[in-house]
DNA sequence: ATTATCTATAGATCTATAGATAATGC
DNA sequence: ATTATCTATAGATCTATAGATAATGC
């Protein structure tokens, strides 16, 4: 008699339900093929519903887009947030460059290698937002400064001697490495035929932190030099 | 009497003109908005053209894209090959990681620093490409591999003791950086209150190399480290 | 009695094509 | 005589809304 395996039993919960279910099927379309490749009939369908029941819960396809960056965008924020102001506490206000990276890159691969499917699509469409010119960076501004300058504020301190702009700019590569790692684009795995994959992120765990951390403490120590006069090299 | 500054005399530079006409406004819609976002109409309004004529000369949004696509790739690969080959024979055979990064790198955003605003549009809508899964990598693969694969092949001759798949990652890293680099989102900017500008090519270019080569040199050794025993360290 | 979902449809927009007009080419 | 450009339009698709139906809530 049931189609369905088990009926919702209350209208908040098939409320809540379906708001769900709408917005992991955006979050899965958007993060494939783009916002504007997506229509409002796609998002329904691939829930099975019908196409106006979008325009019920949603005023547009904008709100819908809001709503999917909204869901999950504070929990990775406040993750990383937290692992940085635990780090802190723990080597008593003296951080390493290192260990500043792994709170923040180690906590946010975790969040998405282990977080399935959804968060996965999430980082995807992370990364192609964080590469649009238009309006990316103003959403990434909106959901991410304080925790990238919590970031910023602990390098400065594991690095007193170095200039902003180098940390801005160390800061600036390991966002676009790690963009690219969240859009899982496959193309890693036919460069390196098989020896690296793109949704491997336990091997980029393995290896970004301390990467970026030599990068980092290389170019500020060669341009503090480079300061200091040639002499001093 | 003549409206337009300069008509064109011959019908071949008539086309031509045209063609690239329509080539630069949808690359630089492309690059704004996405694919998607774009129309036939937005192109030819743009350019002042009805939109019926961009049927005339292209079989449709597809073949408009595959256009512009194929008009800066090859330029951009073929300097970089060519650098790439210049620099081993200068170091005959022998060469290092910053400099092989060079090579590649400051090439590229030479190429993207002084090629004027076409150019500029280009790296950004390479930039959405390289990081939107479903058709990114495979455009990147059919575009890039040869010329990546040359790095990469210097880049093992510079750490010959280094994992392939260390290598791999380490190029991963780079390209993530460069591709958020030529987006020029603006985030930087904001980040670090205007310290930085995310169209300084010449900033990344002072950096980029040299960032990175210590992060391949990091790992690689750490790692080459831990595979010979911690008793070894 | 309220809320979730669907039906029907208006209006806008977009792609693509057929055919007309205006320009260059011999 | 050929090629570049425009006009007109068919057909498809997409957004958004009004109103009907079916389910839960007291």
């Amino acid at each position: 008699m049931s189609k369905s395996p088990r009926k919702p039993r209350s209208k908040a919960e098939q409320r809540a339900e379906t708001l769900e279910q709408l917005l992991d099927a955006a979050e899965a379309l958007f993060s494939q093929h783009g916002f504007s490749a997506v229509t409002i009939k796609d998002i329904a369908e691939k829930v099975g519903v019908h196409k106006s029941l979008v325009h019920y819960y949603f005023t547009d396809k904008q709100a819908v887009f809001d709503k999917v960056m909204a869901r999950r965008a504070p929990v990775t924020s406040g993750r990383r947030m937290e692992a940085l102001d635990a780090y802190e506490r723990a080597v008593d206000g003296k951080p390493t460059v290192e260990g500043a990276l792994r709170a923040f890159l180690d906590t946010d691969l975790d969040t998405y290698s282990t977080g399935g499917a959804g968060w996965r699509n999430f980082g995807a469409l992370s990364a192609q937002i964080n590469n649009t010119p238009a309006w990316g960076a103003e959403i990434m501004d909106r959901l991410y400064d304080p925790v990238v300058l919590r970031l910023i504020d602990l390098l400065k301190k594991a690095m007193p001697d170095s200039a902003e702009e180098d940390i801005f700019w160390g800061y600036h590569f390991v966002s676009g490495a790690l963009t690219l790692t969240l859009a899982r684009t496959g193309r890693i795995d036919r460069l390196s035929d098989g020896l690296c994959r793109s949704d491997d992120f336990e091997a980029v765990k393995a290896r970004m932190a301390e990467f970026m951390a030599h990068g980092f403490i290389g170019i500020c120590r060669s341009r503090a030099d480079a300061r200091a006069g040639p002499s001093h090299g």
